[in-house]
DNA sequence: TATAATTTTCAAAAATTTCTGAAAATTTAA
DNA sequence: TTAAATTTTCAGAAATTTTTGAAAATTATA
């Protein structure tokens, strides 16, 4: 299976950003390889045209899977297994976004939410508990508003999007309303 | 310089966190160190409280610097430099949102326009091209927005974070008058 | 069942990243 | 200037992460 120049560009690409996004480079080359094929790919297929051990390709799968971006589909009369992305571009950042939010910012707010609990006992400690509320604060706020956008439909979404700067207009007709009511 | 249990637990989630903010385990630290402390601390006092060489220390706070997250401040009849972080903890979040954009999402985008220049050759091209063009448009969009809620005052960002779920019928709200219109 | 096909595991090797500390470069003040 | 103080650099060492590939485990078919 040899890639084109395009798709090769595009795999190699995510292969060296993908450690920012969380995994390493042979589980972001498998993932972009499945986005830009149209069709389902099994193991061997993978290992040959990213020329990466069937062993590495192999963690990278049961790596994707753990995230929930890739699905197994199963090829009638044959016994092997047959990978593609679990849903379209958008689906997949979504569930992203979630992934992170899980192994990243939640264990994050706990161990603030732990610290907060105890009385600072003096300036230095009154000094930590402020900033730690601020990031808490700060944390809490992102994640609710990240639920309340993954909640939207993907029209509302694009409209959302879409008002861009007038987003501020609209607070401010929104203070209106609620003031007469 | 010894740290209180508290600093040195949030010193060292951040420490474990940090690599998956796009910095390594001691500029973690560092940070972490320089916003928990209510004081200005010089190279010194950061390799001695969290048991580090001097010269990692001094490519850490480079790295930081880097990423505009210290700023200097000199003390009078002291010849050392003294780092604090720059800005509020929400002036942080923004400042490395800013940075991530210009170092993984605008290059990425760079990419993908290229590959979207070319007319696909096939069926399997076309797929591809296809996959991109929605990879664009999210990224497209998602710095947009970003961009727009940092033009966003602190107390607006708030307003809105707090409209949370309602978003939606302060959306449908603005149909409406736009309608009207 | 047995066996062939396929996937997973994991110890060791390779590659990469991080860290150290001494030397070089720079800055400050006398 | 000069010299002391401070910071930066960077080659090599240490630590960590990634990759390989052969053996073990699992799964599917006859």
């Amino acid at each position: 299976m040899k890639l084109s120049q395009k798709a090769e560009a595009f795999v190699s690409h995510f292969g060296k950003m993908s450690s920012r996004w969380g995994f390493n480079r042979t589980v972001g080359q498998i993932l972009a390889l499945l986005v830009v094929r149209s069709t389902s790919l099994n193991a061997d297929e993978i290992s040959q045209t990213l020329h990466i051990s069937r062993g590495n390709v192999s963690m990278g799968l049961k790596e994707l899977q753990s995230w929930r971006l890739i699905r197994i589909e199963r090829i009638h009369g044959d016994r092997k297994d047959y990978f593609t992305t679990a849903g379209s571009i958008s689906d997949m950042a979504r569930t992203v976004f979630e992934e992170r939010r899980k192994r990243e910012i939640d264990p994050t707010l706990s161990l603030l939410r732990d610290q907060l609990l105890d009385t600072p006992v003096n300036e230095e400690e009154e000094h930590a508990q402020q900033q730690m509320a601020e990031l808490h604060d700060l944390l809490e706020l992102l994640t609710q508003w990240g639920g309340h956008l993954n909640n939207l439909s993907a029209e509302q979404l694009q409209g959302l999007m879409k008002l861009g700067a007038g987003v501020s207009k609209v607070l401010e007709l929104k203070d209106k309303v609620a003031g007469k009511n």
